[in-house]
DNA sequence: CATTCGTGAAGACGAAT
DNA sequence: ATTCGATTTCACGAATG
């Protein structure tokens, strides 16, 4: 019969080098890319940097079949087997392929007569696979969100988040005259931002196949209709990103993210309405020069994309605001 | 000399109409 | 769709060290 194959069976037996690699690839503390802390998450087996979100090493986990039986007559009932769910899949990785060989199971070659039958099944398969204009669409989508989450440097769970923010889209039916594309842009830029590892709609916009108006305007659209509740990004968030770019030490990292919190608690109405890179960026400047470790205003600009003129507005009104800033 | 400061005009954006 | 208000950027020269 023809040969179905379960898709990304992991495997089962690692050869001796993998062993050795896997363990070679030892964890560190660290980030090899802006030194913020690295996090390691469980669910799926990466180690990543919780700020600019560089993977360490990803997939120490087999994500293979659990063969034991999980009941105590030692049936097979509760048996888990096969691959992973995952939301990044347009099927959720349940699906089956027929391999795209003419042999059968055993490797033989098939007949002619068997072949053409083969041919007409694969196609009437993979009709069945993508045949909903929605199925099409999503694999489409799941595949732009993944480059633009690799180039925008997300941890895998946010593309996660991206792929399920999708679907919902989809599934309300949401995508009616706006591209693909755009959607799944916003998607993305979401999922970022949700996960507290935003990137600016600049940096989107950059790695997007599409310009900055129909991402703001899909961005706007889903969010209300899928009543997502985003708040907006924290200056926090940037901190980690600005600091290891410009290689400060530690202590440049308290002091900026001290002059932050501190602002933050007395003055909370003041961070409304301002862009929260420019305070990022103003309390890295005022920190580097707490901590001795002093970069220039046109340096931090550069780092986070901003302009030096608003680095010293920022900084002059932090200072008024925060006496404690001075005298170091 | 490099860096910081200050300014006015112009653009971009969100909210309101 | 346009207007309005606040913010940021640009370009420049002056001040500071």
């Amino acid at each position: 019969m023809s040969k179905i194959t379960q898709r990304e069976r992991s495997p089962r037996e690692r050869t001796d080098e993998d062993q050795q690699t896997n363990e070679q690839a030892s964890p560190t503390e660290t980030c090899p890319e802006c030194d913020g802390n690295l996090v390691h998450d469980e669910k799926h087996g990466d180690t990543a940097c919780s700020s600019c979100g560089y993977v360490v090493s990803s997939d120490e986990i087999d994500h293979g079949p659990d063969w034991r039986s999980m009941s105590d007559d030692g049936s097979w009932g509760e048996s888990r087997v096969g691959s992973p769910r995952t939301k990044m899949l347009h099927d959720d990785g349940v699906s089956s392929q027929i391999d795209w060989r003419n042999k059968d199971a055993y490797g033989n070659t098939l007949s002619t007569k068997q072949r053409q039958k083969m041919q007409r099944l694969r196609k009437w398969h993979t009709r069945t696979q993508t045949n909903q204009a929605g199925d099409r669409n999503l694999k489409q989508a799941l595949t732009e969100i993944d480059r633009m989450s690799s180039a925008l440097g997300l941890p895998e769970s946010t593309r996660e988040t991206a792929s399920v923010v999708y679907r919902r889209a989809l599934s309300e039916d949401l995508l009616r005259g706006r591209s693909i594309e755009s959607i799944s842009t916003a998607a993305v830029y979401v999922a970022a931002r949700q996960a507290s590892v935003p990137r600016t709609l600049d940096e989107i916009t950059t790695v997007s196949r599409v310009e900055r108006l129909p991402i703001t305007r899909s961005y706007r659209y889903i969010t209300r209709e899928l009543n997502l509740e985003i708040a907006p990004p924290s200056p926090l968030d940037y901190l980690p990103r600005l600091v290891s770019e410009l290689d400060l030490t530690d202590d440049a990292e308290f002091e900026s993210r001290n002059i932050l919190t501190t602002t933050a608690e007395n003055h909370e109405s003041y961070l409304g309405g301002k862009n929260p890179v420019g305070l990022a960026a103003a309390a890295v400047y005022a920190g580097s020069l707490l901590a001795n470790d002093k970069v220039t205003q046109a340096e931090v600009g550069e780092a986070a994309d901003i302009t030096e003129v608003t680095i010293r507005n920022r900084y002059q009104e932090l200072m008024e605001l925060g006496a404690n800033v001075k005298s170091p």
